[in-house]
DNA sequence: TATGAATGAGTCTTCATTCAT
DNA sequence: AATGAATGAAGACTCATTCAT
């Protein structure tokens, strides 16, 4: 058998991705996690071996939980404005929240875990993913006369720097939500074409 | 007494940074330092505490060290759209930069050492100060009428945050040269009034 | 679980007291005794955290094995004279024992272990039973008249006076054995009630 | 010449009594001293090697400072009892004593440093010293027929026994000045003889 | 004489990891 | 599968003592 109960392995990385929330990434160790989980030292080694393994387990799937929410939403007939500002509202509860919040420990797992290549790399593909949905969603806005902008692949581009620059300003010194309202709105405000 | 010899106390910090910028802050041991330095253990003890108090040390001369460089290019004639320019090339070599580069180290330092007051945080003060410069550029280009921009504060947060981004993007997967460069000029490509 | 296994701290407890008798409390270290132990240095975390735990413990077993010894002599049908001097010759084995003695350390360990509460104290507690003890033994011999005393209380107190000063010179610069004896016999010699 | 100024000599055993008052000898530093002489670390060196060697010296002239005051009161005209009633009283000073008091100090010193020679040991001399002038002072009592007693130097032991048990009591878990008065008392009121 | 920077040995304490049961 | 006692390496920190000035 490949890994022992799959059951007692979410559970191990539910708990642990509490521990991780609290203390970021460096500050855990295995007995952190074997005390949040209620199990044995040795038990916790049947199945990981490292904090680090379970970390990865956790990005690897924070990511899939992520994604295609908005690409639901593209066939509707809501405009694409409503859709860019669902998806910067998404953006901007991940800038905000507080609570189950891996983007510490985050930063700093990928400080100390470089992937020989980029597209192993959990950052770049989350990174590559949102230009990707920004670019569909602006090129729709563009077609439809809803958007004015010359390169929608530039300009998801820098709005996803925007959104990073916003999320590690969030962690290093604390962004309140008027400040990211603010800029959201002035992003937008950028590309909308004004009605007459 | 200043506190031993203040040029062996700048010799520590020196080779310090250097350990820093090689191995970021959390895995640095006042051993690591020792090391670096040639000296014993408690000799190091003499000068400093803890890897925190060097780390902070360092990150206040390096606060120093930045800064005003620009602004005593306000008055020369070149014009506003050249001292922008200079600016964001300026912050280029520091997204890019690879050697003595205390980026990760510092994010590192900051997510473990929140301080009370805002002001006393380095990265906000670091944050405030190019949000403060980048206004007085863009009003001047402004009212130069070299830029066409309708909020000039708003516009350097952008910018700031753009900034940002890209830092942490170049530490957490990487960056071109080249993609810093498209980025940059589409940043300023959206400001200057393009001649007819 | 009890704390690990109890045979183990027994043991640990066992081969520390012989290091304490040997080095007095001060001089210990958790090196000692794991060398003592013949066990890792993190095995001895395992149970006890600190010298002082450990050194607290073994007084506290200690104080257990004293006491009652003399009591149950109290309802034979000795004299109390006798009983008297059991209790004495009980007192003089403690002054001058060599081996397995804990004295020395016990009083560095009060000396930088003063409790909160003086009922918390170990030596106060020790002290206050040899009165009672003494008292009771004292009040009987009055009582059939083998002694003549006012106040058994406050000769009790007395007598405990002069066994806690024997100890201490005992460590301090030694006494002899004829010393301790000819002290105990003259205490004795002005109770008893002299045939005529 | 034997000893650089004698003047800072006996300013550092100044200084440093006062640090043994209030640390005790273990927990004493050659740099705590440094520092309440307001010197340097190679300065103390100069005169003293050790803590040892500085506390021994303040014991040796503790040890002088002590001593024939009551004798000088033997030529008055005042009773025995009255002087032995003073000998008490200064005892008394020592036990309950809180201010420049090393009497811990000293018991830590004297645990770890026994002399070969039972007479070099200054708990010895003074203890010996004490009985002498006890012993003096209940001799002429008796020949002046105000004590009742058949030996006095094993009451002059008997008497130091119980002052240097309430001494080490005082210090291990503390004893009220009305014990004490209490204790003395009943040593005195067994020697007198009660007038008709 | 006097200074105080520098040394390095020694202790404490924590953790990842193993392994017998 | 699971347990948890045991190990030992590694880092922090302090202090007595020396030595160039």
């Amino acid at each position: 058998m490949g890994e022992k109960s799959e059951q007692k392995r979410e559970y191990i990385l539910k708990q642990a991705k509490e521990v991780f929330a609290a203390k970021g990434f460096r500050d855990v160790t295995m007995k952190d996690i074997v005390e949040a989980c209620e199990i044995s030292r040795g038990g916790l080694y049947l199945y990981f071996g490292s904090t680090e393994e379970i970390f990865r387990e956790i990005l690897l799937s924070e990511l899939e939980d992520e994604g295609d929410d908005i690409t639901g939403h593209l066939t509707e007939d809501s405009t694409m404005t409503d859709i860019l500002m669902l998806f910067l509202k998404e953006q901007k509860k991940i800038i905000l929240r507080k609570k189950q919040d891996i983007t510490i420990a985050t930063y700093e797992y990928l400080f100390a875990h470089k992937p020989e290549k980029k597209t192993d790399n959990i950052a770049y593909n989350q990174f590559e993913q949102g230009v990707k949905v920004l670019t569909r969603i602006l090129e729709e806005g563009i077609a439809r006369e809803e958007f004015y902008l010359e390169n929608a692949k530039a300009e998801a581009a820098n709005i996803m720097y925007v959104l990073e620059g916003m999320k590690i300003c969030a962690k290093t010194f604390g962004i309140s939500e008027g400040k990211v309202d603010q800029e959201l709105l002035y992003l937008v405000s950028g590309l909308v074409i004004e009605e007459v």
